[in-house]
DNA sequence: GCCGTTTTCGGCCCGACTGTTTTCAGTCG
């Protein structure tokens, strides 16, 4: 899949063509096509060799020619030209907060500023202030950019996010007492993505200048970027920049609307509402003068006679034209997960013995549960062996007998070898309840042919981490998806959505594509002790991102429904 | 650069804040 790589491409380009002063409806043409390109369920390597590039909304002849040229020859000549023309580190530059393209165009033209260390020279040596429309101010102001992309400069897991929005949200609350009403999450957080870029929080009040005071003096405050009567920008540990804005309860929802974007979906709203002789903003939602909703959020999709639209799926993948339809899917919810089916215990790398941990499993209010240690191949991970596994599920046996309420299966997380068979035969892996297969070796040997050749084994009922990707530090060891999903499809094998904050693996795009499949999805928490339970949010969340409907999750079967599912019981 | 049940030309979402301005450009979300 080459998505992303053109998604990139074009990114740069809209980057450089911006630094160049083009029409900002060209440079958001480029951005536009490249944000479609990226969340295309459809490989378009695929699209481009069937002759159908056209049909991508917003590529054009002009588009379709570039794509064409990097396709088949691997760059674009427009590209290579553009880059010769600009600073050398111009898209490190462009990331600079309060640098924008004009600014590094100047400093480029008059300063010969090409990398991030000539900007600190010229910000030391005062030449910088010397350029036309550089004052003091706004000469500070990029110098708090530069440093804040030396601490904060990368995106911030979901799983880091969440903690801190709880802490500053409760911190607010104990302060500011009744001066707030409504106070939540907005923006990626909201949406929940995998990563942020910033922390959003929306409070709803009438004493804005006194809430924003209460946020910028929170403790762990470690740079004020501004604060105002409706807007306070903080930076916290000198890593996570967090925004709060403060509204009135009129605006509480069209503000709620507008700061959780995405921004393309908001454009596209404010399209079709202006189409429609409405106009939508942060305070409301009006026809012609009159303001006719804003203080709940559904008053802005139910006036565009649209079905209200769960934040996940507000990307513009179309969700705007389901809602439009009343065809949106009806989202798996946190509620509708009755197992966790991917749990360690001590007998390999858990932190907790199998009582114990099921004891914490069992307090999630979920119904069942499966071990799935490692397996004999994963020495790292203290995997067990045939005798161990054996012991494991007399253990687990017996622990049965204490509960009528619950009920823990027995499993292995069971290694994919580099020659694509299983760590333990079939006479092994037929005597446990569930099978979850998974590789952790050799990421370079074939992890397709290897991927797809675990499926076809009957035991196995879903690939656990299908990618192996770990968001922050490593990208996996890309297996062909399309290949992998048409065989989980094929073979009636789930694939996994690993709730682990580092993992989310499936992302979204990959959720979509499966259930478009007709391919189920399993929804579990990986955990190695009780605190990784409460992750099983994060893994709904990236699921509802990706499309995925109650009855696409196998977390959301009863015992009796997984078991009639598994592809065992389906054999004769 | 894209797009069209008003248009093949002339539109393209909307607003806040900041700073350096004498009426507005740049940046951001």
């Amino acid at each position: 899949m080459k998505n992303q790589q053109v998604a990139e491409i074009l990114e740069k380009m809209a980057d450089l063509l911006e630094f160049k002063g083009e029409m900002p409806f060209k440079i958001a043409a480029y951005r536009k096509a490249s944000r479609t390109i990226n969340d295309l369920t459809e490989d378009i390597e695929k699209i481009w060799q069937e002759g159908r590039l056209a049909e991508i909304p917003g590529v054009g002849k002009s588009l379709q020619g570039k794509i064409d040229q990097f396709l088949a020859e691997g760059k674009i000549r427009q590209l290579d030209e553009l880059l010769e023309q600009v600073p050398r580190d111009i898209f490190e530059l462009l990331s600079i907060q309060n640098f924008g393209p004009k600014s590094v165009a100047l400093a480029y033209k008059k300063l010969g500023v090409e990398t991030l260390d000539d900007l600190e020279k010229v910000l030391d040596d005062g030449s910088l202030a010397t350029l036309p429309g550089m004052g003091a101010k706004k000469v500070e102001n990029i110098r708090k950019g530069l440093e804040l992309r030396k601490t904060a400069g990368s995106r911030i897991s979901i799983g880091i996010a969440l903690p801190i929005v709880e802490k500053v949200i409760s911190y607010i609350k104990e302060k500011a007492g009744s001066k707030i009403g409504r106070i939540s999450p907005a923006g990626s957080v909201r949406r929940s993505r995998e990563t942020v870029h910033d922390i959003d929080i929306l409070a709803e009040t009438d004493h804005g200048g006194e809430v924003i005071e209460i946020f910028t003096h929170m403790p762990r405050v470690t740079q004020v970027l501004g604060a105002g009567d409706t807007k306070g920008s903080v930076v916290l540990d000198d890593r996570f920049q967090v925004d709060l804005r403060a509204v009135k309860s009129e605006s509480y929802g069209a503000a709620q609307q507008y700061f959780t974007g995405s921004k393309d979906h908001n454009v596209h709203l404010r399209e079709i509402a202006k189409k429609n002789g409405y106009k939508i903003n942060e305070y409301g939602i009006y026809k012609g003068e009159d303001k006719i909703g804003g203080e709940d959020e559904k008053d802005i999709y139910r006036l565009l006679k649209m079905s209200w639209i769960p934040p996940e799926l507000r990307e513009n993948r179309g969700e705007i034209e389901a809602a439009l339809e009343n065809a949106l899917p009806e989202l798996v919810t946190v509620q509708d997960i009755k197992s966790d089916l991917h749990i360690h215990s001590t007998f390999s790398d858990g932190q907790l013995t199998v009582e114990e941990m099921a004891e914490q499993v069992r307090s999630m209010g979920y119904s069942f549960m499966a071990f799935c240690d490692h397996s004999k191949y994963a020495v790292y991970a203290n995997g067990l062996d045939e005798k161990r596994l054996l012991q494991e599920i007399l253990e687990i046996r017996q622990l049965n007998e204490k509960y009528d309420d619950f009920v823990v299966l027995t499993g292995s997380e069971v290694d994919i070898l580099p020659d694509g068979s299983l760590d333990f035969s079939d006479e092994i892996l037929a005597q446990l309840d569930f099978v979850v297969a998974s590789i952790h070796s050799a990421f370079k040997t074939d992890p397709t042919m290897r991927t797809l050749a675990a499926m076809e084994n009957k035991y196995v009922d879903v690939i656990a981490h299908p990618t192996g990707r770990l968001i922050s530090r490593r990208e996996g060891f890309s297996p062909d998806m399309d290949k992998v999903i048409e065989k989980a499809a094929q073979t009636g094998t789930a694939l996994e959505v690993n709730s682990y904050w580092d993992r989310l693996d499936l992302s979204d795009i990959h959720v979509k594509k499966a259930v478009e499949h007709g391919v189920k999805i399993s929804i579990n928490t990986d955990s190695h002790n009780p605190h990784h339970l409460s992750m099983m949010a994060l893994g709904v969340g990236n699921a509802r991102r990706g499309w995925a409907k109650k009855s696409d999750v196998i977390n959301a079967m009863t015992l009796d429904e997984l078991r009639a599912w598994q592809k065992r019981s389906n054999e004769k």
